[in-house]
DNA sequence: TTCTTTGTTGCAACTCTGTTGCATTAACTT
DNA sequence: AAGTTAATGCAACAGAGTTGCAACAAAGAA
């Protein structure tokens, strides 16, 4: 019954996650890792992060999943419809904190929202 | 200097657009023209009529291409802002007519946005 | 502590979407 | 019809992500 255990890899993905506090692909995770930890440990272990409730993922530039730190999410309930924002300059990639919500639409009713921004982040805006 | 012919394989493609009046994936392309051609031919027969303005892409699910029809677009402007919308009944994927602005978020300057939304389209509510 | 269970990892092979180089073929020009 | 150049097919490749399986390591039981 999915038992999660905390393994040492485990908890470097979430160290990455803490040090960065942007969205990160499987690739950058790999690059924070030592070496040693293969690619397939590391999907599995954003998998499972992400069924915990610790991570939420979504589709990026190049249709790439990035995963990000949950704030306030469970197993049971997942709420993401908040926007994802790209800097053009830095291209890191992270979540707005802003929830959105979609008025009726050419007749069709909404229940899920992927948006994903692009700009430029405060650090990257010329003062 | 980017002379584009108006081959027969190139009709086809545009067929297939005219008939769906929906977002095609590149492998949906292929299945809707003769087996002969080329999945390399596709994809850049899909680049050529995006170049030329005649599609425009964005990523859909699972991280795919989708191409659509554009309305107003020339080779210089593309304006797709607009959403794209998935039904989750049906699955076709197709282009909401409506312009969405966004207001200031948290600091950032917006350039361009991606929105992507899933639900039920008006044929597959329940009546 | 040691045994046993069961979740975790590494490896290799594979899937899928998409791309590239190159030789061949087909469109347009004159 | 001949020459030019774009379009096509093929094979091989690239990158993200997955799967099956054997070996390993946590966590609990004895």
């Amino acid at each position: 019954m999915a038992v999660v255990r905390k393994t040492k890899n485990l908890q470097l993905v979430l160290d990455a996650f803490s040090k960065s506090n942007h969205a990160l692909t499987a690739k950058a995770v790999m690059t924070m890792l030592p070496p040693t930890v293969n690619k397939t440990t590391v999907y599995r272990l954003l998998d499972r992060l992400e069924d915990g409730g610790e991570l939420h993922s979504f589709v990026g530039e190049q249709g790439v999943m990035h995963y990000a730190k949950c704030h306030a999410c469970t197993t049971e309930a997942h709420s993401h419809s908040h926007p994802h924002f790209q800097c053009l300059s830095c291209n890191e990639v992270s979540c707005l904190d802003a929830e959105l919500t979609f008025p009726e639409l050419a007749g069709v009713q909404i229940s899920e929202a992927q948006i994903f921004l692009k700009g430029h982040c405060q650090s990257c805006l010329p003062t």
